[in-house]
DNA sequence: TCTTTAATTCATCATTTGATGAGTATGGTA
DNA sequence: TACCATACTCATCAAATGATGAATTAAAGA
């Protein structure tokens, strides 16, 4: 019979676990709405194993998020240029494929993000997720403006509240409001609402593509 | 000198003011994040009443949501079609002039969807809120479908998906983000989005409005 | 005026929360 | 083998939370 008490034979993956059930718990509710019991349920382990490998709930946190943004930091800080595509389509599938492994991130940013200013899990989450807002905004830029091709009277402010706005809140919205659209966000639909978005800004953004620029004002 | 106990001398809106911080509190906070204590500093207001006026925490929220919901549920049943223009402007215009009255509604709206479903401010919500959600849909759909001019090849359900991310990420963006793109979300700037979003949705949804209906597939 | 009802404060309770320290067993190393 | 760091469990604490009932005063009605 295994004992209890002490540490367990062989290898354990308590740490993995916890920050998993970090990942699934807060994705879906608030920082306080979650407790260290409920997480260390989730990640089948002791509740005081958090203070142990974390030294609090949210020094949990802050290592979750540091785990989850890095290899999309990474890869967005490297941009080689070259790597990241400057057309629309190329944005799309690669924000897609940056934000695809862990569904639970952009919820739990937005969430994060609203809470009062000055709390806490706000304050590293911005730490950590800026770069990443900076990086993106960036990248959109070079793709919206540098392209030539906004349709004048278009305001850049308001293209990049629109490529925002068709881009996050399919990632963001209730799953009830996902269903009334008859639709699911796996990975077989993206393709489709990829391509549904990239209609949209062409045509509702953007000037038609063999257009002659001396026609503008 | 003024009793610190009993009933206080003349009228007192301590109702009207515990409604009023549950919208500005709910609506920034999930509920299980709001105290009981907090919702009476903000109404200035001893946290007994909540018992007294509302019976419980949960009370408040269900009251404070019917006296939200229900201006808005009247206006949109009523629908005596004239008054619900069928033309996207006039859609989005009295849209926005629907939800403009409480800026929180939007924000409290989509975090309670995304709480656990089990819950129970989840269920006071979709009570309230789903004859909402049913109302628009049918609205929303006569404006997109009955038109005919939706440009063929693209997916009612995704043009629907397109409207509401256009119409609703605005209204819920975290205040950081709303901020880096340089907008504000007051109500001058509103008629320059909505213009905005009506140029980007007739051009990237449906058929210039003089087009030839025979060149459909 | 007397009595009942309405509106409020206050002290207090059981429960849940995050944190903590003491204790226990395993693994690697000298 | 002796030893110490590693990996865990458990009981418990102080603080915060929602709820509650008793007490207090004002207003309204008879």
């Amino acid at each position: 019979m295994s004992a209890k008490t002490g540490r367990p034979k062989g290898d354990s993956d308590a740490r993995q676990r916890l920050i998993a059930a970090a990942l699934a718990l807060f994705g879906n509710q608030s920082f306080n709405n979650v407790s260290t019991r409920q997480l260390a349920r989730e990640a089948g382990v002791d509740a005081a194993l958090i203070r142990y490998y974390f030294g609090s709930k949210l020094g949990l946190f802050e290592q979750m998020l540091r785990e989850m943004l890095e290899p999309m930091l990474e890869r967005l800080r490297a941009q080689p240029q070259a790597a990241f595509p400057s057309d629309l389509t190329g944005l799309m599938q690669t924000y897609y494929s940056i934000m695809a492994p862990n569904p639970n991130l952009p919820r739990l940013v937005v969430r994060v993000l609203q809470e009062d200013e000055g709390t806490e899990p706000f304050r590293i989450l911005m730490t950590l997720f800026g770069e990443v807002m900076a990086l993106s905004r960036q990248w959109l830029g070079k793709v919206l403006l540098n392209s030539g091709r906004l349709r004048p009277g278009v305001e850049p402010e308001l293209a990049r509240l629109s490529f925002t706005s068709l881009m996050v809140f399919p990632l963001i919205a209730p799953q009830v409001l996902i269903r009334q659209f008859g639709i699911s966000l796996d990975a077989d639909f993206l393709p489709t609402l990829i391509q549904h978005n990239v209609q949209v800004m062409e045509k509702g953004l953007f000037l038609p593509e063999d257009a002659d620029m001396r026609t503008l004002s």
